[in-house]
DNA sequence: CTGAAAGCGCTTACAG
DNA sequence: CTGAAAGCGCTTACAG
């Protein structure tokens, strides 16, 4: 039952059980190729033996670095972020590093603090997976370890890395999908004002303007009645209903399709929609939704590569990749369109 | 565009900028009573203004301890962690303890391999939310550091602490909810042969029997074609086929409930669908996904202050708390049921 | 190929 | 109330 800890063997002592000096075992144990190798075996043995491990804290102190990287996420609870964080993970684990996560519960003030607390804990380098923070705590941060962003905050200094997903060609594939289906009123759900979200929104609106559905332009605020709004103007088949909406992501993907369902409409015949991130929560509920998928793996990789070079002593470069779309049941054609 | 960054400061820095000693920085630092409080705010205000920050490495070193605890997450992707999570961050707040967060991809290699990695940090303590690991692995782990399971392994050593939910009463508050509108013959669809699954499973099964539905009891591996062999052998019209499921996760609830629904069946007219573990995914599908919740920010709470205690020296306890059932649209009475 | 010494940045007794 | 000294566990030149 007790729960006591022995203090763990240190290099000291498995010198003395091997017999030689604390400078050898340290040599030894990290590999140096001027250990002779019956000698090293011997230490390495002895230390295997008495449960020797390596201290992070010392080593680190000593040799100013942690070997670890710091990654930041917006929120636990969005299953976009994991396979940016297997991406990294991969990247990391070549060069050598270990990953350590912590999140904002989406605060920014809570991301704010907890980047701080990572940098306090010594890690070499941070990515964010987040466009939450501002601009200057970035700066900061950069000034105090390489740091680089995936996602798209408000304005990323050139001191600290980039990786985005193109959202204005994202936007424009889910446009186009639902045109070339027929429809021409199509809305656009969205709420946030990040850049990402109005980059999407303006993508939107220039393309349904240059298509010349201009009048089927339609956008409604997700927090503000605009899924009510839209729904309802369905149900009451006004002239002007749109057939189809985009949403600005996933959850509002979904929550639409939840309410169009409860409210007795069919998806697709009655409403086309398309999210984008192209989350699980894409493939799991019914009909799948249509949605804009970004390389989430390839992402996280490119952002670990650009805080390898970073950590080399390259400059801060910015990449921005191409999302693609993934039709699932969601989309339809128009009502009252000749296939 | 540069990323140079500088050292940053040490105590003597401010020794030598405030004009005292090392160690009465140390001391004013961390607040010690025998600092006179001028000469306090005079080091604190010279150490804000050169940007002094503790080095955690070389204080833990010196201390013995960092003032951090690891929380190893099964995957990270499972959003019924998340509340688990924070459950934990609340409770360690309250402490002064940070939390690090690390996870396994699903695999219990690299789970054990994460396990050793956060030790190897020189965490405090671990918190494993995960029944992926072996007893044995968790009873090295306490040896080193005092260690906390929330789930159910398979065994768990009495020098680990635990939580876990009942999940005895949990199948029973699923298999009570449906015979109650009339469901007889209620299927299982199950896979894992964890703890926790299996623990559920026999309480269907025992539930079952003690009512006299013996014969309406039909046991499906979801891994095995379980899925597909109930949705048939409703959709033939078998005089056997099942009226429910009592699906041991919300995964694979969601998962025949997608099903039916692609095979053109009602839910829950033609089949009724229980899940476990209420996550986001049983309120984001339609219909909502009835399923047994367990407590998860308390279990996080409960599962830290367990550890609390383990880390002044307490003994481990283990604690199981109370799950309760939350109703959604994926149940209803059986056919030709008289309400 | 091996050992003695200095030092990473901090905390902790211990004198004054 | 304040300062000099030792030491946490390690790595890194530097002699031998």
């Amino acid at each position: 039952m007790s729960n006591q800890q022995r203090p763990s063997p240190t290099i000291i002592d498995v010198a003395r059980a091997a017999g030689v000096s604390k400078s050898l075992v340290s040599l030894a144990i990290r590999g140096d190729a001027g250990v002779g190798s019956a000698t090293r075996e011997h230490i390495l043995s002895v230390a295997h033996e008495i449960g020797y491990r390596s201290n992070l804290w010392a080593r680190s102190l000593v040799r100013g670095r942690s070997q670890l990287v710091g990654v930041l996420l917006n929120d636990l609870h969005n299953t976009y972020h994991t396979d940016i964080v297997h991406g990294i993970e991969d990247a990391a684990a070549e060069q050598g590093l270990g990953v350590i996560i912590s999140h904002g519960r989406r605060e920014a003030t809570v991301l704010a603090q907890r980047l701080e607390d990572v940098l306090a804990l010594g890690v070499d380098g941070i990515v964010v997976i987040s466009a939450l923070l501002d601009p200057q705590l970035l700066r900061d941060a950069a000034r105090r370890k390489p740091t680089v962003v995936v996602g798209r905050p408000p304005a990323l200094p050139d001191t600290v890395g980039g990786v985005a997903n193109h959202d204005e060609r994202g936007a424009r594939l889910a446009v186009e999908h639902l045109t070339s289906l027929g429809h021409r009123r199509i809305a656009h759900l969205t709420h946030s004002n990040r850049a990402a979200a109005t980059a999407r929104k303006q993508s939107y609106l220039d393309l349904m303007t240059a298509l010349g559905y201009a009048e089927g332009i339609q956008v409604l605020d997700s927090e503000a009645g605009g899924e009510t709004e839209l729904l309802d103007s369905i149900l009451v088949r006004r002239a002007d209903a749109p057939t189809a909406v985009f949403a600005s992501n996933d959850r509002r993907a979904a929550s639409i399709l939840g309410g169009a369902l409860d409210a007795g409409l069919r998806v697709p015949e009655d409403l086309s929609i398309v999210g984008y991130d192209n989350t699980d929560l894409a493939a799991s509920v019914r009909p799948g939704l249509t949605s804009v998928d970004q390389p989430r793996l390839a992402m996280g990789r490119l952002a670990m590569d650009i805080l390898t070079e970073m950590l080399g002593g390259a400059d801060a470069r910015h990449e921005v990749v191409e999302p693609t779309l993934v039709v699932r049941g969601s989309t339809g054609r128009a009502a009252g369109t000749v296939n």
